[in-house]
DNA sequence: CAGATCACTGAACGAACGTTTAGCATATTG
DNA sequence: CAATATGCTAAACGTTCGTTCAGTGATCTG
């Protein structure tokens, strides 16, 4: 994932294809096999260095959150989940990671839920910084406005090949997120609902259920 | 789906389960004989009704597209983005088919891709009605505004497993989208965004790349 | 330099897979 | 009433799966 195969320790060879297929077909519908093949070694040796296929996976499950906490730590990456996915994107090795927590996040898993549950952790913190610099407004509900607006940055990531399908693009990749930023400013900043009925009304019943 | 497993037919035993299994587990993941045993009959009926485990599937995403459409006609769901699973995910008898969308969704196929355009679609007229009552912000380019809020509407949808391990409820259920609903109605009534520099600036820019 | 350890392989195993086949009742049709 | 079609099944086929095994050559160790 970082040079070239050949360059690389079986071993790892092995991991970066696990996760290459893994993320692009789907856990159950790679084989030890076509893994044994990709990274050149043998289905065997897959099996000497991590045991089963289930080892393989939990194996690949740590490595990946472990380097995108890293990736944190080191600066190369921002902890903002709605720039994260955009900043890894653009890192064309960085790219079968994407894939495999995408593919992660929807099948479950403690690889996901923890990386999942990082990135709403440090929403909170981000964005309890903004409202104290102004650049946010303020909520009732800060934990569940995290972890919202973390679910929704997810939807155009998860549903990049319709994204695709009708921008003409690869995917959510940096030329749809350009072509989509005017809007998504938009709709973050002056909001979609012109009147205020809605959320009066609803303001007004919570006070109401409270008393 | 509709009444008890007895009283249906066997080719409809066989496609409600299998849009059960396969929305549950994923394709690869189903086996023919498991969907066999959870309709109470044999792998060779399944074969002989529907030709091979594939034909199968293709005859339940068309299955499930036009059941769709039928609900929309006949008014029991609206057909706002915003609205149709949570209308679906209340009816217990429909929830295999959010699960058959939820896969589908991120596995492709032309049954999702259907789906989805369709929903954009809506949106669009929708929305066009909502700007001239007044009720909802107009915006510079509709498309990619009902596009983005169709995509993000589907992020706690697919991430419901997620919602559920910090709500404490079962995914994104009718009780998770209860308590979310204040956060929402404020960040699209009042966005997020406190200062208008970052939009302004954007329009600025596009305004000079034009001339 | 003998002995243990390590990375690695080809061949094979049992299980499970999707699918085929031959055949049995029960209707429908000429 | 014979003939055809339909709904359905048990048994088996060939393939592919994850995994095991016996063994080879290289490297480290005392």
């Amino acid at each position: 994932m970082r040079s070239a195969p050949e360059d690389l320790t079986a071993r790892s060879r092995i991991r970066d294809a696990a996760i290459e297929l893994f993320g692009r077909d789907g856990f159950s519908a790679t084989t030890v096999r076509s893994i044994a093949k990709a990274s050149n070694t043998s289905p065997a040796l897959l099996l000497h260095h991590f045991v089963s296929k289930d080892g393989l996976r939990t194996h690949c499950d740590g490595y990946v959150v472990e380097t995108i906490r890293d990736l944190k730590r080191e600066g190369v990456i921002s902890a903002s989940q709605t720039e994260l996915i955009a900043q890894l994107s653009a890192i064309p090795e960085l790219q079968p990671l994407v894939w495999y927590l995408r593919r992660a996040l929807q099948d479950g898993g403690p690889a996901a839920a923890e990386f999942f549950d990082q990135l709403v952790a440090d929403a909170v913190i981000y964005m309890e910084e903004g409202v104290a610099t102004g650049r946010l407004r303020p909520t009732r509900d800060p934990k569940m406005r995290a972890l919202m607006l973390t679910t929704m940055a997810f939807g155009p990531i998860l549903l990049g090949e319709h994204i695709g399908r009708h921008l003409g693009t690869d995917g959510y990749d940096a030329d749809a997120q350009r072509r989509a930023l005017p809007v998504m400013l938009e709709i973050f900043t002056d909001g979609v609902f012109a009147d205020r009925d809605l959320i009066d009304s609803l303001q007004a019943q919570l006070k109401e259920d409270q008393s």
